[in-house]
DNA sequence: AGCACA
């Protein structure tokens, strides 16, 4: 307590200030319009939009403290408002001199992008969904995930600040697929910022860290800490030794899973060497080989579980082979060898009229890495919740690299998307996923975030 | 509709 109180001060009467504060301007008001506005009066050397919690607030600093003056006398006495977009803008004087920028974190790029997931039971978004949206950008490194009054928190990791840029401009402010969901999780929008790290510490593989680059790090056993809800489950199973051969047993296999399906599938984690099918004791099942063992642990992490099909069709159930290395001496519809090179060509004459599909090793992330990894979500979780059908080509895919899936089968729960259903150029709100199914209608979908 | 991530 000094003695300040001499200068007292209304409550919103500031002294004069070159810097205005603005508010109640609308939505996503751009820097352009604050220029705008403030032009008449004098020279805008400065300008700080989307400010506050609403981000409807605005500061814009003039050159000398005249202009700004002359900017609030003038709407002090004026019968028009000042207004951006026609909405009343509310003008005062700062109680600060000048605009400082504070970059230091949420503007400068980097390779670690911190992620906001707003949403009720946010928390219960499981790291592998995580890991599944974000690698289609690129290969992830590594996933923390935290709980901070903010809400519940994720710092994902990538190579490069491009990648993560990339991922950024494709997520923020967008939701996870609602398939991609546990039904008690609402509508979970990604907001996203860049972190100030470049590299996380990841000590275990738990339910709320991963470490891709490190596949033999630690598996928290009972490590893991406080806040304990239903740890146990995938951690005890990384248990098992892995490789690069993933055993796939389909279970409810109501319609057929070709090859090519499977291949499909798999791709979409990297590119697929072998594959073989046979049948045991009345089931299904299929080797899928990969060229390393980290593929293949990405892979089974992500489709453990999931259908191939709406309605529970087609589950995969996912454990690691004992071989290494397959061996295909034939390609037929029940073994492939995509190794070979010329086999593409034998498949397509093969099996010309399920897909029409390039073949492709190519398919991979790892061999394209922007557009490769919006294959994550072709299976993507929709074994988890019974939801929606795997269809590749969805976040601004080109649906010429990416044809049509095998998703044109017996079954006419769902097709493809219509070409026009998933632009390059996403609407706002959501990423596009198709919706076709009746499980996720579309005004759950597609939440409107604009005013 | 009220001051800038604490």
């Amino acid at each position: 307590m000094s003695s300040v109180s001499s200068q007292t001060q209304f409550r919103y009467a500031q002294p004069p200030s070159k810097v205005l504060h603005l508010r109640n301007l609308p939505w996503e008001c751009t820097e352009e319009e604050l220029i705008e506005l403030g032009k008449p009066f004098g020279k805008v050397i400065n300008t700080k939009c989307n400010v506050g919690a609403n981000r409807n607030q605005a500061f814009i600093e003039f050159a000398d403290l005249n202009q700004a003056i002359a900017m609030i006398s003038y709407y002090a006495s004026s019968s028009e408002p000042a207004q951006v977009r026609g909405k009343t803008v509310y003008l005062q004087y700062s109680n600060r001199q000048e605009i400082v920028h504070n970059k230091t974190t949420g503007d400068v790029a980097g390779n670690v992008l911190l992620v906001t997931i707003e949403g009720v039971g946010a928390r219960d978004v499981s790291i592998d969904v995580l890991h599944l949206v974000f690698s289609a950008f690129g290969f992830v490194h590594k996933i923390a995930t935290f709980e901070k009054t903010a809400g519940f928190q994720v710092l994902v990791q990538f190579s490069d600040s491009e990648t993560a840029s990339a991922a950024k401009e494709a997520l923020d402010g967008r939701s996870i697929p609602r398939y991609l969901l546990p039904e008690h999780v609402s509508t979970c929008t990604l907001r996203i910022t860049f972190s100030g790290h470049t590299d996380l510490t990841v000590k275990f593989q738990s339910h709320r860290s991963r470490d891709y680059t490190n596949p033999n790090l630690p598996v928290a056993s009972s490590a893991m800490d406080g806040s304990g809800q239903f740890i146990a489950g995938f951690d005890a199973k990384k248990q098992e030794p892995e490789s690069n051969v993933l055993l796939a047993s389909i279970e409810n296999m109501q319609y057929p899973v070709t090859v090519d399906v499977l291949h499909m599938v798999f791709s979409t984690f990297g590119p697929v060497q072998k594959i073989a099918m046979f049948e045991k004791n009345g089931g299904f099942q299929a080797l899928i080989q990969y060229p390393d063992v980290q593929t293949a642990v990405v892979a089974k992490e992500a489709l453990e579980g999931h259908c191939i099909y709406d309605g529970g069709f087609c589950k995969l159930h996912l454990s690691y082979s004992r071989h290494t290395d397959l061996s295909v001496k034939v390609n037929n519809d029940r073994s492939r060898d995509y190794t070979i090179p010329d086999t593409s060509i034998g498949m397509l004459n093969t099996q010309p009229s399920i897909l029409g599909q390039q073949p492709g090793p190519m398919m991979g992330p790892a061999a394209v890495p922007h557009y490769g990894g919006a294959h994550p979500f072709a299976l993507a979780g929709n074994g988890i919740m019974g939801g929606v059908p795997a269809v590749p080509g969805y976040a601004g895919v080109s649906h010429q690299t990416m044809p049509p899936m095998s998703m044109q089968l017996p079954n006419n729960t769902y097709m493809p998307p219509p070409p026009g259903a998933m632009p390059p150029a996403m609407g706002p709100g959501m990423m596009q996923f198709p919706s076709q199914s009746g499980q996720q209608p579309p005004g759950t979908a597609m939440p409107s975030y604009r005013q």
